[in-house]
RNA sequence: GCACCCUUAGCUUAAUGGAUAGAGCAUUCGACUCCGGAUCGGAAGGUGAGGGUUCGAUUCCCUUAGGGUGCACCA
């Protein structure tokens, strides 16, 4: 039952004057319990029946006839305050979930409409850092989230697997490198020698221009170039997917920056046969003032492209081979101005749909607190230490707590890498970050830890009650205590905070959704002894206990997060 | 110089324009002879500044201070 519309419905048949529909959107779900479960604020209605907010409150209440659901009317001020029956509510979610399982958070919104999402999308030759981290995790949440929504999503790798770090890296190889140590080492060594090609190029700025003639070299299909280019890929991609196996990150497409190489020219064309090219200090732009930005480059003085004309080159085929209804690019918030500026050239180009459906979805930065991450300078931190820092500490702690318990390996890494996912998410997506490992390494208090030991929990209690499945005659009335209800209802809502999470593009509310669950699980817990209380009680209970561990682990699962059944 | 983002408790932060600004960490006091103490309960600690719009502003607008970032041939 859709209690809102009910009593929306309710409200529409009094003297307020307005919809039901309007009604339902002014309806709000009290911070405060204790000032019902949905609330009707009447300040609104102030001007159009001239009176004072409380009088026009008690007003409407007092022509409202209080149906079976409702258990209580309250008049506070200007709110009108609906209480619903303890039964009702309890049922309205358990029968639910009894009805349709994990099921019962999803939706068919999205009704197979495409979204592509761009995330993650690291440089090859340089090492996976934490700076990839948050494209890479929040991408994969959005992609999660959009299809328990329905729709039909496309996860794109967009690979920095060509460009001029490849001439500095041929270079570097050719002069420093050591064809073993590249194999032994892979990334690491390739990293070396890069970072040792820019210190060197300050004194030797010839080096420049030689890394400039084998990009050249590249692009003109030179044999010794390509295979040295493609040695380098293998290597890097043989690396970025060990760490995505470890994130249990998939793509859809690795279609990458060289994939583009022999599409921008007729991009390029296009731009100049409507008009929008001009030259200026020698390169071709797009002049933008009139949108008071700077001009976006299409085509450098040498002719080379560049970043936006990869870009748009990307999004024409993009919509060409997927139909999308939305282009989701996940990218720092340092990129903003790159995003606002190509996305208007396409628009300009004629192609309506740029407006509204290429979304630049930015996140803040990650900094080491003593500056920005440089892979040029060296100034990284290797993605992969951090999940193994993480992984030894969770298992240092089972250890330490559970020493008997199986896969203490697996359940290791699944709590090690599900601390520093949650953590990456917790947040609004624009705030800074500033790398904290006591932060990311700490499992207390509201971490993925946490969320992981609390359905542990639950799932302890299932196994222990052999409990198999929900029989279809709960006697719900047996649920009544407040703490009881309060997890029924964070449950009943983690549906609408998916819908919430994709409205927004912010995988944090879901993280904050299972916090809320797994806190009102954890005192519920603490008030009520399932395993003794009496049996009819003991079978509403379990079914409650396994509805909150279906949410749990399904709100996880959007994360990216594995749930452990013990650690 | 121009543009974008951020500013809430010691720290990290939440709040579709609504009721007493909600949490976690750290600090401090407590809680199973009982389902997992990676837990739970309590205490203490508050919106950078100034205007405006509004019945009502942490939220919207303007000014201002502090911090971060971007702005031509890197991506």
């Amino acid at each position: 039952m859709d209690f809102v519309k009910e009593i929306a419905e309710m409200l529409a048949k009094t003297n307020a004057g307005l919809t039901a529909e309007e009604i339902s959107g002014m309806i709000e779900t009290p911070a405060d319990t204790k000032n019902g479960d949905y609330a009707f604020p009447c300040f609104r209605l102030a001007k159009t029946l001239r009176k004072a907010p409380p009088l026009i409150a008690q007003d409407i209440a007092s022509q409202l006839e209080k149906p079976d659901f409702v258990s209580d009317i309250q008049v506070v001020n200007a709110y009108i305050n609906f209480y619903v029956n303890k039964t009702d509510t309890v049922k309205s979610i358990i029968s639910q979930f009894v009805e349709n399982g994990a099921a019962m958070f999803k939706s068919s919104i999205g009704s197979e409409k495409v979204i592509c999402i761009d995330y993650s999308s690291p440089n090859i030759a340089k090492p996976f850092h934490v700076g990839h981290l948050r494209s890479t995790v929040i991408g994969n949440s959005l992609k999660n989230i959009y299809t328990a929504l329905g729709y039909k999503v496309v996860g794109i790798n967009h690979l920095g697997d060509w460009g001029t770090q490849f001439g500095k890296l041929i270079v570097a190889y050719k002069l420093w490198g050591d064809k073993e140590a590249v194999e032994r080492d892979d990334i690491k060594e390739l990293s070396r020698i890069y970072v040792k090609f820019h210190q060197e190029a300050e004194n030797k700025p010839e080096l420049n221009d030689e890394a400039r003639s084998w990009l050249v070299k590249m692009q003109e299909g030179d044999k010794e170039a390509l295979e040295l280019w493609q040695w380098f890929c293998d290597i890097s991609m043989k690396e970025f997917n060990r760490i995505y196996d470890r994130l249990g990150i998939t793509f859809d497409s690795y279609a990458g920056e060289s994939f583009y190489n022999d599409k921008m020219q007729a991009a390029v064309e296009e731009i100049r046969e409507k008009g929008l090219l001009t030259t200026s200090e020698g390169a071709q732009i797009v002049d933008l003032e009139a949108y008071n930005m700077p001009p976006c480059l299409i085509l450098r003085s040498d002719g080379g492209t560049l970043y936006p004309t990869r870009d748009i080159s990307a999004a024409i085929y993009r919509k060409k081979t997927y139909d999308f209804y939305k282009c989701l690019y996940v990218t720092a918030l340092d990129q903003n101005l790159h995003f606002a500026q190509w996305f208007k050239v396409l628009e300009l180009m004629g192609y309506s749909w740029a407006a509204d459906s290429l979304v630049h979805i930015p996140f803040g930065l990650v900094s080491l607190g003593d500056g920005k991450l440089s892979t040029r300078q060296g100034h990284v931190v290797l993605m992969e230490d951090i999940l193994n820092q993480a992984v030894e500490k969770a298992l240092h702690i089972i250890e330490e707590k559970n020493p008997d318990l199986a896969d203490k390996e697996k359940v290791a890494e699944d709590v090690g890498i599900g601390a520093v996912i949650f953590d990456d998410m917790f947040n609004t997506r624009i705030k800074n970050i500033v790398l904290d490992l006591d932060r990311m390494l700490n499992f207390d208090g509201e971490t993925g830890p946490y969320v992981q030991y609390t359905h542990a929990r639950a799932c302890s209690i299932l196994k222990r009650a052999q409990y198999n499945g929900v029989s279809s005659d709960i006697d719900y009335s047996l649920i009544s205590d407040e703490a009881s209800i309060a997890l029924a209802k964070a449950v009943g809502d983690m549906g609408a905070k998916v819908k919430e999470a994709a409205d927004k593009n912010e995988p944090y509310i879901i993280s904050r959704q299972l916090i809320e669950i797994c806190k009102q699980f954890n005192r519920f817990y603490n008030t009520n002894n399932i395993m003794q209380s009496e049996d009819k009680q003991k079978q509403a209970r379990l079914a409650l206990v396994d509805a909150a561990a279906a949410a749990i682990r399904f709100g996880l699962a959007l994360l990216g997060i594995n749930a452990p059944e013990s650690m």
